[in-house]
DNA sequence: CTGAAAGCGCTTACAG
DNA sequence: CTGAAAGCGCTTACAG
């Protein structure tokens, strides 16, 4: 029954066998199939699962695939089969130079791998600041069909529900951004957005005496209370004030992405006001905003930190504007959020469900090697 | 001529003319084949240089290979060539725990994915504290045959010269943990030595006086001034102090690997004739062993900064006693050293030389994410 | 339920 | 110099 010993091809079976002393043969399909005296065709099917096997043949491939160690050959089945995948990518609109920029060459790079494994790469973008915009993309991807799907999770109270409807159709997703624990992701791609906040915390305060009055810059959405990533973020900051005895004030101060004069006259009231302040944060991408407005008033000693390593937050992180910066490798979530849904689709492979990326500090010291995280 | 156009072949033939209106039909070599009207053997040899065409025949393919952007696959090319690559690691050897560890894991990831290439890794490793142990392995390394070398920089004096060797045998190498721009290297995978030592100094010096004076510890070599990686750390230290108008004095102390004794010895010593001293480093991953040296005395207030995520600097982070570690993603050194040059030798595809790797840093807040570093 | 056969796109002897 | 043919390991209709 196991003829696989004495059998003697000709050509390529002898080198195998010579092979064998030195490194171990690859056992293949023909090697299980010859074993289990079937055609590969029946071991097919039962790597697989795919039924219609009698219980003889079944339990005759499993024991010889139970000792033999297969390992299936990925290229192999990857030309062989011609399967085609569609990843959906739904994240924010976004110009040059703006943090989604860089997510998206993370995508970018991951479709260029995943397509040698037949994996397409669809995007569908919504407005970040506009949750309706999110509302109303959800509603189209109701019509498409696609395979699996990243999804950036700023507007959470929205993604919730969406995501009950990709669990009763089957397609696996993966978050970006902040995570949402409760719902059946298969990954999330990103770093603790309440320990983000912490480390933002202690960078900022590392100078400053326990008694000094802080701004918090924000950006205002329409119709959400922002994005699940600054809400986590800001807790976290708030939880590492009340640790280390701070006894300041926070001030909120609400600013306009492309109105500098506004900006000036808010931020202007603010200081007048609350001469005290001698630190700044933004829990979004935006710090450049108060940065702009310190590095024109360089009377004003303000420690500022933000986060994430845009090019206008790095220009003034260089010049000594920014204090630090806190970021969190948007490349690699989008790389390896289209990566894990490519390894889970192609080869069956999970993720780990929460791949936790590291918080990474940028000073001025640091900041010019801060690239190159995609490996 | 070109009979492309209204070839119809059978089935599959059928389905790409039909796909052809929606996505781009990938071209294959029968296609360019059909299109030169030769066989599929001749566009090989001509895609690969491997001569034995006629002159008539290389121009009409290369002509067709002008106006059709062919894109091998190399998914089909790898399982049809039995081509078998080795590659090379030229690593110190290492116990659990230690700095190398780390690398090896990156190292054991990328042999893991290479495979499906067929690429094989062979580890050759040497006593990273011995220069003779390193001299005596290139020895080995000269009857030993691969198609590519990943080395470990510790002893530039030596590697130089085997480089030389290298070059003259046409076997492509890359760095790691150093860069020796001098050499014809493939690529060096690493951070900048010199500018991680000035982000060691700027957090060093961040909470000190201008006046407080700095030791520097130091594990002696046998025969050899030290690895290339720690004096260009050092020197940009120095660099540092220098250009930030520091007024103290650096003392060097000399500690052993595995003799706390010795080294408390040493170091009660120090801070007996110096009491001035504020201020601690290291420029390998040894920062430990001060560390275990403070935390046994909470009253000497000393800060310490040092390199490298070994479990051991971990914990003294995370217990407050180190006040910040300098990391350089040894793991990806290591995964990324051997894939470019899998990528090299596979698909011809040229890294770039320089990689140079972000410089981390690391505190209490952020340390417990640090990993996950490859993607 | 089962197996022979064709095919994925490329490479490699081999015969001419 | 050239091309027909076999093969890489797996998958997929298809006929039974």
């Amino acid at each position: 029954m196991y003829d696989s010993e004495n059998d003697s091809e000709p050509g390529r079976g002898m080198e195998r066998e010579n092979l064998g002393s030195e490194a171990p043969a690859t056992v293949r399909i023909v090697d299980i199939a010859r074993m289990a005296g079937v055609s590969t065709a029946t071991v097919d099917r039962v790597i697989h699962n795919r039924g219609k096997v009698s219980a003889a043949n079944l339990a005759r491939i499993n024991a010889v695939l139970q000792r033999v160690d297969y390992r299936p050959n990925l290229i192999a089945r990857t030309l062989a089969s011609g399967r085609q995948y569609v990843i959906a990518v739904v994240m924010p609109r976004f110009a040059a130079g703006e943090y989604w920029a860089d997510f998206e060459a993370g995508v970018a790079q991951a479709e260029a791998e995943a397509r040698r494994y037949n994996v397409t790469v669809r995007r569908y973008r919504f407005d970040q600041y506009d949750g309706a915009s999110f509302e109303a993309l959800l509603a189209t991807l109701r019509d498409e069909s696609f395979d699996g799907a990243v999804l950036a999770t700023l507007f959470a109270g929205r993604v919730i529900p969406f995501t009950a409807e990709l669990d009763a159709r089957g397609i696996p997703y993966v978050f970006v951004d902040s995570d949402l624990p409760a719902c059946n992701r298969l990954a999330y791609c990103g770093t603790s957005s309440f320990d983000a906040g912490a480390v933002a915390a202690r960078l900022l305060c590392e100078g400053l005496e326990p008694g000094a009055d802080l701004v918090v810059g924000k950006i205002l959405h329409r119709g959400d209370g922002g994005s699940n990533q600054c809400r986590e973020r800001e807790r976290g900051f708030r939880d590492y004030l009340e640790r280390h005895d701070f006894r300041g004030e926070l001030y909120d101060v609400a600013l306009r992405l492309d109105d500098e004069a506004y900006n000036a006259r808010r931020l202007d009231e603010l200081f007048a006001v609350h001469p005290s302040v001698a630190g700044a944060v933004t829990f979004n991408s935006t710090c450049y905003i108060l940065a702009g407005y310190l590095a024109a008033r360089p009377a004003r000693r303000v420690r500022l930190v933000g986060y994430d390593v845009i090019d206008r937050n790095r220009r003034m992180l260089a010049d000594g504007v920014v204090t630090a910066l806190v970021a969190q490798r948007p490349e690699v979530q989008g790389y390896r959020g289209v990566m894990s849904l490519c390894g889970w689709l192609v080869e069956g492979r999970r993720p780990g469900t929460v791949g936790n990326l590291p918080i990474d500090i940028l000073l001025k010291e640091n900041i010019s090697y801060y690239t190159n995280n995609i490996i």
